[in-house]
DNA sequence: ACTTCTAGATGATTTTAAATCATCTATACT
DNA sequence: AGTATAGATGATTTAAAATCATCTAGAAGT
């Protein structure tokens, strides 16, 4: 190379600063540094940058025309790099209420415990979505989507409030928080298929529906009531003992989270976030 | 600083060139040094910015972004470079064809001899004209230029071609070359001026007239006649005996050579052939 | 399938560039 | 006038970057 991009870089800032001392400063260097580098240039190019009047300098024309193009060009690659060096430290999640509520933000610290150089962003809403480097988890029907973008196959279960006793699913008459998704392109619960494999006909039970399963699972702790819901929700729940499971088997659904085209996301956070996910999310 | 600039340069070649080696080359490196510097860059900004297949390479989604930035950030700045180098390493000069003809072109090759480091560029005409960074030299009306832009204030006298006897002014019939501008806002050149200052009336003397001095002089030295002229121009002539002078004597005149805002040319190349060129055209 | 060749990775060492320190000059400000 | 400040200059130290030697994996040729 002909010229020191280092001599550039003080260059830059000390014609930006007027001064070298501020130059310096910004630099962390000293101002000699400075001196040295803007004197070198001006002799490898063989033209004065500044004019020096005595301890006051100023930029000769020649100075002027080359300060644009170093401040433009500089401005253009930090502002690029402090790009990448967000994503190559910061991992941001945009997903369902529910999954963020009772699934990631609960995890969060533990994923950065874990992973100390990567801060974890969870957002959840339309609005975020589909920025490049946000990775949405979204919920969707199995059939409409990639087999290698899904992160975790669904499946249903009833739960109910910690400490009550086990409904005599047959005799009783039963309330059972259930969902109904606003998007109504997705299918519902798989309750028909739940109470099938577990030899139920359901006459007795009366449904209370809300239009996200956080709803009905926060409705069933606060109300000593039963919930049926998807497996994933609940799994943190049931393991500290705010939700407990019955003798019920659960059944497979059509739904599953999934990562739109995941194996685009290839900086290490985004692969270390995916890899850790699945896991917190399987079995 | 977070990254260094270097590196970023060996990416940038390297993400262009799509291989290490040829970026190597370009830079004037080992590929051992782009290995390095790339996968520091990838460290420090935590993020993967080529894919390793083996002995293949290809950039990664954040490597594509980066490399986009790098590419144009490095173009701004070394197409700015270049231009200022250019700056430094030549002088272009456009001027009168007079002038560019009997004094700049012949001096060209003793300025770049004492100046190694500087190149001469001489262009005449109109079209080259006003473009910054080309000094022009122009020749005016004292009137109305800046004291400050003078290099040359003229004086005007007769010269004949070398060899020919010193005409008898007031007896014989004589033919005199002169000049008479196609630009008609300047001066007409001090002949009756000379005539009262050489004590003469003038009226045995037919002028024949060129648009251009230049015309003038090679014309009296190609047919052994007269010219009446500036001085500056026949210097050189003189005094390698191509052209002769008589006994009679200069007068100054209205014209000057100068450079529209001279003050503001400030790089060390323009400076010395300011200088250089003054003292040229200096007595 | 086997060798050979090439591009790149890795770690130790050397070389070069860049930063600093000490000293000096000019000028702006009390 | 005297002091304080910004920058210049040259010698020295320090840190970054290039290289060398060695190794690995995939591509190309037989």
């Amino acid at each position: 190379m002909q010229v020191s991009l280092q001599a550039l870089k003080a260059f830059e800032s000390a014609a930006r600063q007027g001064s070298f001392k501020l130059a310096a400063e910004e630099l962390s260097l000293t101002p000699t540094a400075i001196s040295h580098h803007i004197s070198n240039l001006e002799s490898r190019l063989n033209v004065d940058l500044f004019h020096r009047q005595g301890r006051r300098i100023s930029l000769t024309g020649t100075g002027i025309r080359l300060a644009k193009a170093t401040s433009d060009g500089f401005r253009i690659i930090d502002s690029a790099l402090e790009e990448v060096m967000k994503t190559g430290s910061a991992v941001r999640v945009t997903t369902t209420s529910s999954l963020a509520a009772m699934v990631l933000i609960p995890s969060q610290h533990e994923f950065e415990q874990a992973n100390p150089d990567i801060s974890m962003e969870i957002s959840t809403g339309e609005s975020v979505n589909s920025q490049s480097h946000i990775i949405p988890i979204r919920f969707g029907d199995v059939s409409v989507v990639e087999d290698s973008d899904v992160i975790r196959y669904e499946s249903f279960n009833v739960f109910g409030a910690y400490g009550i006793a086990s409904p005599s699913w047959s005799n009783e008459s039963i309330t059972l928080f259930t969902t109904e998704w606003k998007n109504k392109s997705l299918p519902v619960p798989p309750l028909a298929a739940w109470l099938q494999e577990n030899g139920l006909d359901g006459a007795n039970i009366k449904l209370k529906k809300f239009d996200q399963e956080l709803f009905g699972i926060q409705q069933a702790m606060a109300e000593h009531g039963l919930v049926f819901c998807s497996t994933t929700l609940t799994k943190r729940l049931v393991k500290s003992n705010l939700l407990q499971q019955f003798d019920t088997r659960p059944v497979k659904s059509d739904f599953c989270y999934y990562v739109p085209n995941k194996g685009s996301y290839e900086t290490r956070s985004s692969a270390r976030f995916l890899n850790w996910v699945e896991d917190l999310l399987k079995q």
